[in-house]
DNA sequence: AACTATTTATAAGA
DNA sequence: TTCTTATAAATAGTT
């Protein structure tokens, strides 16, 4: 479009990406609330980075239009129906989500401006408690992945080694012209370990490193 | 905008709008289209014209991006108007609260056995972001409190010289048997200076360094 | 975050 | 509606 035309398509430069997302957005921002002014049309956009981080832009409101977008497409009566309700229950359950709301924005950080430096350094600290423990989980998880790998890693290492010594002991019986004795048998057990092994490195995703 | 620059107000002259309205519908949802192409972004656009006529765009199904709106930021919705949800929808509410309670107790690191590594990674990803963004936050305060701090100390700097002087004129003026010209004046002035300083460093709490 | 050369979008007219 | 066209607005690449 300017210095050089460019093609619509995903932009590989994740730099690059973030700078034309931001612009894009503000642009179609504005198209949009322009149109909604000077068309008297209701509009509601709601865009969803790459980082999964939430914009959006209504004439009016969002949830407003959505409701009129659901009366609209279908012939519901789910979302419209009237209810029995009021037992002063509704209120408070209410509120209660209102304050969780609150309180799960301000632990991702947004929401912010209202805190006094107190209240953010309690934020901090809980963030980096919660940080510190989603980390430490993580860990234990890798761990405990990582030793699940190992296990079966011997495993494999076991079985190939048998593999290897049957191919061995084979290529040697019929060097010496002796005709696979017993091989019925021999062959269901490595049908059987072969079929469970596969299926196993195949699901873990090979490779091991050492 | 062209042959003459028009003014964002509701145009008055229905067919104009209606030109309009088609014109720069096909404009927005275009530029919809692209940043989701580009940026690899997920949108929807929901249009309603004054006629009630709907038109809708999304990158990938409306009714899947409303459906992550309301996970991502029922937030918003609640938070603005309480009163607009299904009124009386209990058990909705209930969830939502059932829901929100443990995303929360997820991001300050409790109950995270049920999740998986990639769910690990993610959550750590989430509370990374609000940590840094605390902390930026933090950091903003503590540099706004820290220049109004020294601000104000130098105003006092100031008031105090002031003061001095003040106090040595009266002082020398004592010992040449001078007493008191134009006293009545200068005392409104040292008054008013006072009176807005102290209360000042009441409130912000001193002392200060330096 | 600003700049600017270009591309796009579009208001008015046909 | 669609086309044209002069001009306003948006923006890709650069700094």
């Amino acid at each position: 479009m300017v210095r050089q035309k460019i093609q619509i398509k995903k932009i590989d430069n994740l730099t690059a990406r973030q700078v034309t997302f931001s612009k894009r957005r503000k642009g179609l921002l504005k198209k949009a609330q322009e149109l909604s002014t000077l068309c008297d049309a209701e509009i509601a956009l709601i865009i969803f980075s790459a980082t999964g981080k939430l914009f959006d832009y209504s004439s009016s409101s969002v949830r407003k239009l959505i409701e009129r977008y659901n009366q609209h497409s279908e012939s519901c009566g789910i979302l419209c129906q009237p209810s029995e309700r009021g037992n002063g229950d509704h209120a408070m359950l209410n509120k209660e989500l209102v304050d969780k709301t609150l309180e799960l924005r301000q632990l991702k950080g947004e929401d912010l401006q209202g805190l006094c430096l107190d209240d953010l350094m309690k934020l901090e600290k809980m963030v980096e408690g919660g940080l510190s423990r989603v980390v430490k989980t993580k860990s234990e998880r890798l761990i405990k992945d990582i030793s699940t790998l190992k296990k079966k890693e011997s495993e494999l290492r076991e079985e190939n080694a048998w593999l290897k010594q049957q191919v061995a002991d084979k290529s040697e019986g019929r060097r010496n012209g002796i005709i696979e004795r017993g091989s019925s048998s021999d062959q269901s057990v490595l049908c059987h370990r072969d079929k469970s092994s596969s299926d196993t490195s195949l699901k873990l995703g090979l490779p091991f490193s050492s």
